[in-house]
DNA sequence: TTCGTAACTGCAGACGATTGCAGGTGGTGA
DNA sequence: TCACCACCTGCAATCGTCTGCAGTTACGAA
């Protein structure tokens, strides 16, 4: 095996004939040393290729310039986004971002917070898994005061920051342009109803409802699993009901592109027949066939801003009072919603 | 701020008035230890909810548990894949991943890798930015004697251990597929020319031609830089070429999207007019219209791979001399490729 | 010559966990 | 009563870096 040793102070400081804390002050251009004995230091240091040794800083200073982050699922484009605008953001401000997976797994959740805060991370970013329905590991991390930020995925109850998105105004604006398009039988296809963002995403559907004066039918509202046969078999009770909606407002796009590759294998022409809208604006929402209307959430920004706002409370910028910070959707018109059925 | 202050081993033991070493040792049940005092030590620990310092675990051991992993952008589905195939195994056999990517940037490649070791991974897992194209950086890693691993995009100089596709395998297969369809006339999409993956996807594809005894066409060749705009050029030229080729094979499913898309746009129809086909198996390329032919390259087990042999070299149950791992990849038939020219 | 004072540089301890070795306590047998 | 031996437990050093304080040197002034 290899050893990988790394040049330490010592090293240098033995081979200079001086102390070892000669050298660090020399590498901080500490203007209290002599001018020569710093220059033939940090000449050597360079020669040398030594590198600061962060373990060792960070276990001095007790700051490890480490922020941990917990997604669902990396493969997830949306979460992919974010840490991508987490880490961009985190780098430029000196920090590093060591990421972890729930794989939707609450004990997965619990373990990677552990992980984490043994790994003395100065603060975490967690977007919560599906199956988090207790959150008593959120409540230890506060109490321990470690800072943390929720996003996307989060508890409202959990006393520290939070960045979401205008879940209900974006379902808003898409079923309020269903709505306009003529439809008034508009379906709901929710995941499971303790999520947030069913609850949020049917908030602003009734809201737009009651604002066309239209009643809310508990009967078009449907609930999937997520999972691929969930999500096929509300595309086939959707079909069946008698009358037929017509549109339906999927609560993320993988389901509205489920829903539409079965009712194509039936033969039912979208948007023609039947209007479809999603939320999220994946790649895939663009280039199925209709393309997908949708509800675009900026990932990229929301991962800058959560890891921005925790970096200004770690430096003592923001205060530590939690903020709700509410980023907008914006509605994305494709050729899927394009239904436009004539009232008698 | 808040201040996110850890129960350290120092504090156990003078609540209990007993010494650190006492501590340290009954919570790795030393067996040297009375087992009452054992005992009352372990539960005050857990009382406390006390969690070792990694930090000062690794710098003590100087074996940090952690890797280093660079990836050219996470948003990719296929990089996404990777990381999280790194990530579960990594876990599993008790690591910590540090994730950087690279923005297929040169610059930000050296300075992750840099970061990377200065954090004190025990070893590094890269796949290459397309702007690399200078290898110092790499060699530096190798004489410091710092494990790592190259995966995906890979430089063949360097004495390390690869794990990549069967590039030219693939694309022979999904060619050898056109051909066998019938097509004789087919172009060939690539990317830049220096990049790995544009040379070994030829490689396939002339190969597939010589076997078939068609006479490779220098014309049929055409490069795109990757970005929309170059792949709706190269979608313009195929069109315009006469006479038009029979079938297109697109290095990356990105670029067959593309050129579907304006080929859409311009009534040509897939794959009545024109067979198309990529490579990686994008999830959009199961839902464009048509769906698309493609070769998926499995990115979890990419990932799983790497990172086990990487682990297996640090742990000393593989050699050290570096090793290439060859993936397989499947070729997925859809409806673009079911193009069938009749010959005269 | 002696003292004072800059101007440098080194010592030692800290961060938190681990471990070889030394020391202490108790008990047992002669 | 004394010696010896388990059986526990603590001391101190270590990993690499940083920093308050003390120490050294040289030089100038009295």
């Amino acid at each position: 095996m290899k050893k990988g040793r790394q040049v330490t102070m010592k090293e240098i400081a033995k081979k200079l004939g001086v102390s070892v804390s000669t050298v660090s002050r020399a590498l901080q251009d500490s203007p209290e040393l002599h001018a020569e004995t710093k220059r033939k230091i940090v000449e050597a240091a360079k020669e040398m290729n030594y590198r600061p040794n962060l373990l060792a800083q960070s276990l001095r200073i007790s700051r490890s310039k480490t922020l941990g982050v917990i997604v669902p699922e990396i493969t997830s484009h949306f979460f992919a986004s974010c840490i991508s605008g987490i880490q961009d953001r985190a780098n430029t401000r000196g920090y590093n971002v060591i990421i972890c997976q729930s794989n939707e797994s609450l004990a997965l959740e619990k373990a990677n917070i552990q992980t984490l805060v043994s790994s003395q991370v100065d603060g975490l970013l967690i977007s919560l898994s599906r199956e988090t329905n207790t959150f008593d590991h959120l409540h230890d991390l506060y109490h321990r005061e470690i800072n943390f930020v929720l996003f996307d995925r989060v508890e409202e109850e959990i006393p520290v920051s939070k960045v979401t998105f205008n879940d209900a105004g974006g379902a808003y604006e898409v079923v309020k342009h269903l709505l306009e398009n003529g439809s008034r039988r508009i379906a709901y296809v929710s995941g499971p109803e303790e999520l947030y963002i069913s609850k949020k995403r049917k908030e602003g559907y009734l809201r737009a409802l009651t604002e066309f004066g239209v009643a809310a039918d508990p009967l078009l509202v449907h609930i999937s699993d997520l999972t691929l046969a969930g999500n096929l078999q509300v595309a086939k009770d959707l079909l069946e009901m008698d009358p037929r909606p017509e549109a339906v407002f999927c609560m993320i796009d993988p389901v509205a592109v489920d829903v539409l590759t079965y009712w194509k294998s039936k033969g039912i022409n979208v948007p023609e027949d039947i209007a479809l809208a999603g939320f999220t604006d994946n790649p895939t929402a663009a280039v199925v066939e209709p393309p997908l209307t949708t509800v675009a959430q900026p990932g990229y920004e929301m991962g800058k801003l959560a890891v921005g706002h925790l970096l200004d409370q770690l430096d003592g910028i923001a205060s530590e009072d939690p903020i709700s910070i509410v980023l907008d959707t914006t509605l994305v018109i494709r050729k899927s919603s394009q239904h436009f059925p004539s009232r008698p």
